[in-house]
RNA sequence: GUCCCGUUCGUCUAGAGGCCUAGGACACCGGGUUUUCAUCCCGGCAACAGGGGUUCGACUCCCCUACGGGAUGCCA
């Protein structure tokens, strides 16, 4: 048997969208998983929306997040020769045909067969006429008109069409460049591809397709089209619905392991397992049991799968991930003498990294806005606050424990309750109400800096 | 219009004729743990698009309808 090979084939024509994304992983591990070869094919025929910005985008953020291409990946704009060569071919064989049809005729073709209740498809009026090749003129395909295409998909399974309702598609533009179709499939055949994994967008092209494989004498490919992601009013992912790009969900602090989850458990399950990386999908994975109606994709789900994947590391690899989102802050993770249990406490705050680095912001830095409303209502009196910091100031010996002892002594003395005691020095050390436990936080603070963000706080209550 | 693909809880899904009183996960709601928050634990809510067949029996097979999506381009 041939060794499988697939590949990806993305336009650059925007950065590397997420539901592109999921078609390159599907891909990426049908290959693997065959001990086959993943490939890339750059689509950029389309110059008037092609971008070399776009394509090392794409081309970077794949590779970094670990769906690397096993060949250089090559450009369909500098492949023209081969294209035409192979229309060549085609047109020598007698299956294609050189038409000068206008665009206003065909448009006026169009108009009638909608008018008289007809699909609208070109009527292949310049078949027989023996035409040359001239500046006006396209070469189309000459479709058979009897038959069928039986398309044997590996998620759908046979998808049957007519070729009377194919109709001859156009190969050559009248400027002698080769249309998407041609492009497609002559490089699947140099690529040696095998396995054409694709968005189901894609299914009513495959017959064209095949008719063109026909043409050329290649042999058969396998398909297996996917279902769309779509957004959550249920119309394709597009930036109108959602964040698209894989950049805009890693800057928020999301898992490349628990982007590829969550895009891998779109369409795709295995019994009741729900964290995925990808060494276990290229174990795991089965094409043929990807789902066929398209998916919704949730934000809420990738929340928790992100938060899922922050708990499986360890505390270095954790602060390795962390740091770049305090960077951004202006923070150095290290500018903090207890900087491991810090960050150990709270990398469950948030459930992605720019989140729990926005947790982390008053343990670095001076605290930005306080929660007024937590003032108001702990704060009444800053008398707690003044006894407080007699008592830690005091103590001698910083430890959890031991200020744990004092706070909870000085609460029964003064027979007061628990928050009564606790949220103003929370709201004293972090601005607002939340924090680890509290002998914890002011052991990450630090005697000094716990009394002196005591003392800022009494200067505000006593405006 | 025509052709193609699709339709199980709000969302992602399990389900290959009896195992289904339709399972799991997320979300949500309630409870517990936590001096607060998060984590964690326990519990609850909630779905087979509709109608016909086939069958002793249908979420599962067939047909129709409805709805959604795609194609119908000298875009990819």
């Amino acid at each position: 048997m041939k060794p499988i090979v697939t590949r990806f084939a993305p336009s650059p024509t925007g950065a590397l969208h997420i539901g592109g994304l999921r078609t390159a992983l599907f891909n990426y591990v049908y290959a693997k998983q065959n001990n086959g070869k993943f490939l890339i094919r750059i689509e950029d025929t389309d110059t008037e929306r092609s971008t070399k910005e776009f394509e090392k985008n794409i081309l970077d953020n794949l590779t970094s997040i670990g769906l690397q291409p096993d060949e250089d990946p090559i450009n369909q704009s500098e492949r023209n020769a081969i294209y035409l060569k192979a229309a060549e071919k085609i047109f020598q064989s007698g299956n294609a045909y050189w038409c000068d049809c206008s665009q206003d005729e065909l448009e006026e073709m169009r108009r009638e067969q909608t008018a008289a209740g007809k699909k609208p498809m070109y009527d292949g009026r310049s078949r027989n006429l023996g035409l040359e090749r001239s500046n006006k003129t396209v070469l189309r395909l000459a479709t058979p008109e009897n038959g069928e295409i039986i398309v044997n998909d590996l998620i759908r399974g046979e998808i049957k069409f007519n070729n009377n309702e194919l109709d001859d598609l156009i190969l050559l533009r009248s400027d002698g460049s080769p249309t998407y179709h041609l492009c497609n499939v002559v490089d699947d055949y140099e690529q040696k591809v095998t396995t054409v994994i694709r968005g189901e967008d894609h299914i009513s092209n495959t017959p064209r397709q095949i008719h063109i494989q026909n043409a050329l004498g290649y042999p058969e490919l396998e398909y297996a089209h996917l279902p769309l992601v779509l957004g959550t009013d249920k119309k394709r992912l597009s930036k109108r619905n959602a964040a698209t790009s894989l950049e805009e969900y890693r800057d928020k602090g999301y898992l490349d392991s628990a982007i590829l989850n969550s895009l891998a458990r779109l369409g795709w399950s295995q019994g009741e397992n729900e964290v995925f990386y990808l060494d276990d999908l290229i174990k795991d994975f089965n094409i043929k049991d990807v789902q066929k109606a398209g998916a919704i994709f949730d934000i809420t789900k990738l929340d928790w799968l992100n938060s899922q994947h922050l708990s499986k590391l360890n505390l270095d690899e954790f602060k390795d991930l962390l740091e770049p989102f305090l960077n951004n802050m202006g923070i150095n993770i290290n500018d903090h003498e207890n900087v491991d249990l810090l960050i150990d406490s709270l990398r469950t705050s948030d459930n992605n990294l720019s989140g729990i680095a926005t947790q982390l912001f008053p343990y670095y830095k001076d605290i930005k806005d306080y929660d007024y409303d937590a003032i108001k209502k702990f704060l009444s009196n800053n008398n707690i606050l003044h006894d407080l910091k007699e008592i830690l100031i005091n103590l001698e010996d910083w430890n959890e424990e031991s200020i744990n002892h004092l706070l909870t002594k000085y609460q029964h003395e003064n027979n007061l309750k628990v928050p009564q005691v606790n949220q103003p020095i929370r709201i004293a050390l972090t601005g607002k109400t939340k924090s680890p436990g509290l002998g914890l936080t002011l052991v990450i603070f630090g005697k000094k800096l716990a009394i002196k963000r005591i003392e800022e706080l009494i200067k505000i209550c006593d405006k």
